[in-house]
DNA sequence: GTATATTAGTGTGTAAAATACACTAAGTCG
DNA sequence: CGACTTAGTGTATTTTACACACTAATATAC
């Protein structure tokens, strides 16, 4: 569960890449062209914690980039689909599933791994901060929880890849309703306003962020109420799919 | 450069799969678990032709989807990243280089060809249909452009690619300068405007756009006038990169 | 039980942006 | 020089975005 993208590959190496180039290379053939790079799938796996945007990175114990922070990552099985690799990480990593995820790009240069062709189809995934508590005291030796506003030294080209990533979600904020996916069922306006606001990473306008939001009619009141702390009590909202479109 | 991703493919199956399973399989291994996909990148090329949103399309001439269209497509090098591959598949259909590129999404759900494992990475081209012309003879025997408003049956998965395209068009038109692409260096309102309302597909008010393209102050008057027709000739205008920010 | 602290919740006026809409200008051709 | 065709222009209205400050409801300390 500790391994990166990248350790697991080594392994496979040995195997599957040998053979193919020496069939290649005994029928006179340019051996690079028949050559197949390996595939792999990196999820990116943010979540709100203490009031942070958070990315959940994996320490490397080998050769390449040892000791750097790396995206957790694995091999696409020959039978399974992109997505279904991607849930696969995530349940090895997090034990969550039924997230939001979706696919970010495909990063494949020759160069970004020094041991041989990878090319890497990067998914990004957004849980539950609530769910995800209940895992806080598994981050044990080389898994962490890092802010994206004060990230390691990152193994390979990942930096780029959380650059993007973040990129991806402010862009989709206010037109989809990504922003739910970080909150459990039942929340707060002002909840909801303190995603937007980490995300953004800027301060937004309590009345007009509430009216915008219920102009949409995407919230439905649950008639409940959360009381925590020594003040007035919140009313509690819960997302209505249907109104989806209303966004 | 009439063949498809998916002919060339199986050429390349008979020299690299073989031996990775065989390997796996004497070591006792799960020989699915270490075979690798194939990954080949799928260029969907667009152009304005006849004012029309058309596609570059492949037919096939082999199992599977004989006789279908295809979007055209080709294996990646071990040696060369995405981009480069998309580029060679470009220069290779329509001898076009320097255009407008980006990488669309990768499909690779494992049924979607029933030879083999295929892990497409897809490229999103726009041509400017002026230097396109000079090709249009060349649109022989198994390769075409096609409405993408009335496209015939395609093989694989590519309705749903294509569909998708054009869905990434549509989001970009306008907060990006992508629009410039289909169209020669200087070209008047009018041909950018007709360019909107055939990406869109439908009408735009003459008056409210040129306000909105011209107050962004992306647009260069070129001093140059196009005369065509007997009517009163239009200005050229030029796209200024300077001024990108602006959209 | 009342004062204090803390967060929830509400409305209005102003500026900016999007939209709807019709006539004059500059060419060609007969 | 009249008819035809496309280029080019402005204003009023509606909608949306933004700025901004007080009251409401609870817990706690005294």
């Amino acid at each position: 569960m500790e391994q990166t993208e990248e350790q697991r590959e080594s392994t496979n190496n040995v195997q599957g890449k040998t053979p193919a180039v020496a069939e290649a290379k005994a029928h006179s053939y340019d051996a690079s062209k028949y050559e197949r790079p390996s595939v792999t799938v990196d999820v990116v796996m943010m979540s709100l914690r203490h009031r942070d945007l958070q990315v959940l990175l994996i320490k490397r114990r080998a050769w390449p980039y040892e000791g750097m922070w790396a995206i957790p990552g694995g091999f696409v099985n020959i039978d399974e689909s992109l997505e279904t690799a991607a849930k696969r990480e995530l349940q090895e990593e997090t034990g969550v599933q039924d997230v939001y995820l979706e696919q970010l790009y495909t990063f494949g240069d020759p160069g970004r791994d020094p041991r041989t062709r990878v090319i890497t189809v990067v998914y990004f995934a957004l849980l539950d901060s609530e769910r995800l508590q209940v895992r806080a005291a598994d981050d044990a030796t080389d898994v962490g929880w890092f802010s994206v506003y004060g990230l390691p030294p990152l193994a390979f080209d990942h930096e780029k890849i959380l650059q993007y990533s973040l990129e991806r979600l402010r862009g989709k904020l206010d037109y989809t309703t990504i922003a739910f996916s970080l909150l459990p069922e039942q929340f707060t306006l002002r909840e909801l306003q303190r995603v937007y606001e980490i995300i953004l990473h800027k301060r937004l306008d309590k009345r007009n962020f509430r009216k915008k939001i219920l102009s949409t009619g995407i919230l439905e009141d649950t008639g409940a109420k959360k009381m925590e702390g020594t003040h007035r009590p919140a009313r509690l909202y819960r997302f209505n799919p249907a109104a989806e479109a209303k966004l």
